[in-house]
Formats: structure tokens, C-alpha cells, sequence
DNA sequence: TCAACTCTTGACTCCGGAGTCAAGAATCGG
DNA sequence: CCGATTCTTGACTCCGGAGTCAAGAGTTGA
């Protein structure tokens, strides 16, 4: 690797390096895509490789194998997916009602919009190879620590009345997870409207009467 | 029934026709039992076979080939677990709210007891392959219909507080689908009471104040 | 321009699963 | 008990995906 210069200044990768991590990013992107849509098992390397227009040695040249490309992706995807909830602003202040409700939009939003991917992985987590469990479990983990803050938040302030936080979060979690299900035949204003429409019936959930 | 006298019964099956009834009531049971627990393409027929204690060429000599053997055995399932629902008494009278908890209990006690196989078929419909897609979501409708009756009704008698229906029952069934994910880990009495405090918490959608 | 390095290719092996089939075992009906 | 029928087996082919690798194309820095 790279000494280049007289005084190779170890923080700044050189060209070839930052290309070398475009090329891994783009095709971490492309993999948790296609996995995410088809799953572990029915997607091959030369999907990935063809999608890429490469061929699947190329793939090796960055992976070592199926599986750590695939946890190589998850864990990208994951860290990329989180960092946009934890650092969502409406998450941390004004009234947990309203907290709530832009975190359930954003959350369904990604998933419907950008990583239909993702979801999978929340899905149906005995399907990944096992190495992969506890990396899913860890992200799921995070998830959750965010939508934790926000109900404790409104059961402190009264706002909310749930008698047990865990199955609330459960039920939350798992219906957001199959937004992307449901929501694959619509688009434009119509799937907005019926995100919309979701966020709100999940707020039921903690006690919230519409109208 | 049938005892094989002088004169044939037409309508009644001979002791062969029943075995092999039987026979192929196996399979499909534990086809549908690996299929639902690891996902059609991570499922081999070998992988069934085994289970069985027979050969891959038995199998065939039952079903032409795996799509056959899978669609038969969503189709078995489907209707055993549909008729379950569709007969339960606490289904059809009593208060909407009971009648409710009555099917979402039933609904999850199936899944996470009996057939955590057969919520895969919900989880992720993509996954399957096409020929299955429309079976599938013919069971899913049946299923929502017991629901949606029950929902309407509630609406109707002012017990429940809902102001779209389809949301609802979305997020209902996408909730229950999770059940057998996160119940995995759970027996006995642990698994019993966690069943019971999910249920209360569905029944949050329609507007049920607990306590 | 050249040498060193980075990347890509395509042909290769290996393996496991789908599907086939002739032959033999088990069962049935008489 | 025997012939016919039903069922099971295990060895077979075929195919596609995982993973390997030597050789060549492209870049880089001097």
C-alpha cells in the first residue's frame, strides 16, 4: 500500500485507494439490493457481477467469499439506515407524539423508497447464514434503542398510554417491516398517501386517538 | 368407512387409494414444515427425503417436481389453517372486541405452536417462486376476510374506533406474521403469556383502551 | 518509455441439487 | 400361492453456482 511521496501522510488515502473503496461501495450497493430483493440463497455472485457489468472474479478480487460480501453489505447498508434515524432531528425534540410519528415515516419512507433491500434482513432473519444472525440482531438492537427513547419519552410525559413498551415495539417493528410487501405495486402521491395513512394507524399503538 | 365387502363403493376409496392418501398427507406436512422454516430455495428434496425416511426418488414418484410438491403442500396448509379460522365459534358471536382477541389469539397460537412454517408464505411472497404467488395471496385474502368481518362488525356497533379498515388489518397481519420470529426462543408458559400480551396490544389498532 | 502494481478476465474445477429410470421389494386381489 | 400392481431404491445425467487462477489489460509513478 501506499507510500507516496516523500512524507506519506498516513490520514489521506491516495488515488488508488479511494478508488479502490468506490469500487467496494458500489458494489456493496448493488448486492444489498439484489439480496435484498430475492434474498440470500436465489441471488449468485454473477447476478451481482452482471448487474455490475463485471464478471464474478472480479467480485473475488474484493470478497473473499459469498458470504463475506454479503456481510460486508449488511453491515453497510445497516450502518447507513441507522445514522439516518439516529440523527433524524425530529427524533429528539417537541412532543413524543409527533417524534413518534416523523420516526415511523422516516423509517417506512427508506424502506419503501431507498433500500426495499433492507427489510428482508428484518424479515426473515433465520434465512441468512448464521454468521450473519448476530450482525442483523445488533442492527435490529439499534433500531429499536431509537423508537425506545421516543415511547419512554411519551409514557414519561403522559402523552402516551402503553402499558408494556416491548410489544408495542415489537408490533411496530414488524409492521413497518413488511411495508415494502405490500406497498411494491404502488407509486407516486398514492404510495405517500398510503404511508401516511400507516404511520397514523400505527400510532394507535400508543394511545393515540385521531380525529 | 370402507369395508371392502362384495360390491364396491364407488365413492368410498380402496385400502390403496387410502395409503396412498395418507402417504402423500406426509409429505406435504413436512414439506410444508422445512419449506416454511428455511425458505423454498434453501430447502432441498433430498433435505425432505431424509426427514421422511425414504428416498428423493419416492417423492417423485408422487409429485412431478418441486414446484409441484411446494404448491401442493401451500395449498394443504392453507386450507387446514383458513378452516380453522373460519370455524372457530368465538369467530362468529359474543362481543366484537372478544371475538377479535378470540381469532388474533387463535391466529398467532397456530402460527407460533403449530406451523411457524407457514407464516414464511406471508413474510416474504417474493420469495416464491411465481407459480405460488397467486395462491398465496388467495390464502392471505381469506385470512383478512375472517378479520375484515369481524372489524366491520366492531365499526358498525360503535366498539371499535377505526377510521380505515385496510391500514388496520395490514398491520394486524404483518404483526402476527413476525410472531413465530421473535417467539422463537420462547416455550412453555414464557411463550403462553408473551402470545397473550401481544394480542392485547393488536387490539390497541382498534381503539381498545386496556385496564 | 518502462517497470511495478492494480485490476479484470475467462476458462477451469468442484459440488450439490433437480430430475430420470431400470430394477427390485412390498403389497394386493384372487 | 401367484401374477399384477404399487411403491422404493440407488445409481445415473444434467446444470448452475461457488470458488480458483494464470494470463493479460490498465494505471501509476519515475
Amino acid at each position: 500500500m501506499g507510500t507516496e511521496g516523500a512524507v506519506a501522510d498516513a490520514a489521506a488515502p491516495g488515488r488508488v485507494e479511494r478508488k479502490r473503496g468506490r469500487r467496494i461501495q458500489e458494489i456493496l450497493t448493488t448486492a444489498a439490493e439484489l439480496f435484498g430483493a430475492q434474498g440470500y440463497e436465489a441471488v449468485s455472485l454473477e447476478d451481482v457481477a452482471e448487474r455490475l457489468d463485471v464478471t464474478k472474479g472480479s467480485l473475488y478480487y474484493y470478497f473473499a467469499s459469498k458470504d463475506e460480501l454479503v456481510t460486508a453489505a449488511i453491515e453497510t447498508l445497516g450502518n447507513e439506515w441507522t445514522a439516518r434515524l439516529e440523527g433524524l432531528p425530529a427524533g429528539r425534540e417537541g412532543a413524543p407524539l409527533d417524534r413518534l410519528r416523523a420516526l415511523v415515516r422516516e423509517h417506512i419512507g427508506i424502506a419503501v423508497r431507498e433500500y426495499p433491500a433492507a427489510l428482508r434482513l428484518f424479515l426473515a432473519p433465520q434465512e441468512w447464514p448464521s454468521a450473519q444472525q448476530a450482525r442483523i440482531k445488533e442492527l435490529r438492537r439499534r433500531h429499536d434503542q431509537v423508537f425506545r427513547r421516543v415511547l419512554e419519552a411519551g409514557v414519561a410525559s403522559g402523552d402516551f398510554t402503553v402499558t408494556a413498551i416491548d410489544p408495542v415495539l415489537l408490533c411496530m417493528h414488524a409492521a413497518m417491516s413488511q411495508t415494502p410487501v405490500w406497498c411494491a405495486h404502488l407509486t407516486g402521491r398514492a404510495r405517500e398517501r398510503a404511508i401516511d395513512q400507516y404511520a397514523e394507524t400505527l400510532l394507535l399503538l400508543v394511545g393515540h386517538r385521531p380525529g
